[in-house]
DNA sequence: CAATGTACCAAACAACTGTTTGTTTTTTTA
DNA sequence: TAAAAAAACAAACAGTTGTTTGGTACATTG
């Protein structure tokens, strides 16, 4: 029982990160369910039940890919907020960082918008934590506003990361740059909020 | 050739429109290709094969819901902003419209936000055409707005229908009606576009 | 260099998929 | 009420899916 298995580092060759790459290029660009183990092993240069021996399963690759999305979008979000003085800065540079990152920089980070978690059941808590954990940035973003109606910010952060995910649908290259997008957004946005509301 | 075949009417107990209304249902909560013809069927109280007498295939059965939902919920708005004054309360009756539809009254909607056009390859052109049809609405909605700026009309349409159709991701019955999270959404658009932006 | 675990291959499996086919039941209509 | 069309059944098909299994080449390490 106590048998310990002797443990030896990965190879150098190990093609690990390859799969992953691959799963997240597939699932960010058709979806979860319309890539096939084979579409992600043949981009890697490998038989399909090989892929077995790095990942368990098709939704541990999924989440796997997740994780990898948050640390790379979180990282990116976190760098571009550090570098702003005030607020509204802060969550303008954030959401630029967000929008870049999921329209041009990172496919990971774009399985984070595309992938519903209940496209995979088994994992979908673990993926939903993931989500709620990256957007807790953005709740304290927006806490961090002075606001002359400080009520539903909760409501605000949804409308404005929403409009920023969506654009993953109607996002061409050919258009405005991901910066501009995020620029525009976050600038009417702004001038939404620091316009006290009038009575009616 | 010219034999004419003898045509008469659909039978009275014609369940062409359980099964829509099934697959409606399906395709809303559970998404397309996570969608079996043998739920549908099962849910019509039938047995797979037997769909293939109404539908031609499973694209075929996305694309009359696809052309069903834009019915309604055109319907839905442009009754709603034809009960509307002027510009500014046209919008924002059209997108409590919108909305209501879209997350509370019906599933045919549903599908139109929730299913991308490209998770039906043969049918993805008229897909799209029937999603551009609908979204013709806001543009001309937008378009009748006065403006103090008024550029980028598009990235403002853009920006609010991605806003409140990613709601659906984060719809929960429990909190703020449908109505209510339109209300809101709108006024802050409007708060927005009202104020001229200042040089900088 | 020998041995040990890593990393992959080769081949299959069982379940599920959309769809087709031939037949039967049911409803309508003349 | 008999003929004809409509609508469903029953059963299968062919392809695809995620996954498993047993074997093998190769790199790493002592």
């Amino acid at each position: 029982m106590t048998e310990q298995a002797a443990l030896r580092a990965p190879r150098q060759d190990n093609r690990r990160r390859q799969l992953l790459a691959a799963a997240a290029r597939r699932f960010a660009h058709q979806g979860f369910r319309a890539t096939t183990i084979r579409d992600i092993a043949g981009d890697a240069g490998m038989l399909p039940g090989s892929l077995y021996y790095h990942f368990a399963s098709k939704n541990d690759l999924l989440l796997a890919v997740y994780e990898e999305g948050v640390r790379r979008i979180a990282a990116n979000v976190d760098r571009a907020a550090a570098g702003a003085a005030d607020p509204w800065a802060r969550l303008e540079a954030a959401c630029t960082a967000h929008l870049e990152t999921v329209l041009d920089r990172s496919d990971y980070a774009q399985v984070i918008v595309r992938v519903l978690p209940q496209d995979a059941q088994k994992v979908s808590d673990r993926l939903i934590a993931l989500r709620d954990e990256y957007e807790g940035r953005f709740v304290r973003l927006v806490d961090d506003l002075a606001l002359p109606n400080p009520s539903d910010r909760r409501n605000l952060r949804l409308l404005l990361l929403g409009a920023l995910n969506w654009s993953q649908v109607w996002y061409r290259p050919a258009g405005d740059t991901p910066s501009a997008i995020a620029r525009q957004f976050t600038r009417y946005f702004r001038r939404a909020l620091e316009r006290p509301e009038e009575v009616r």
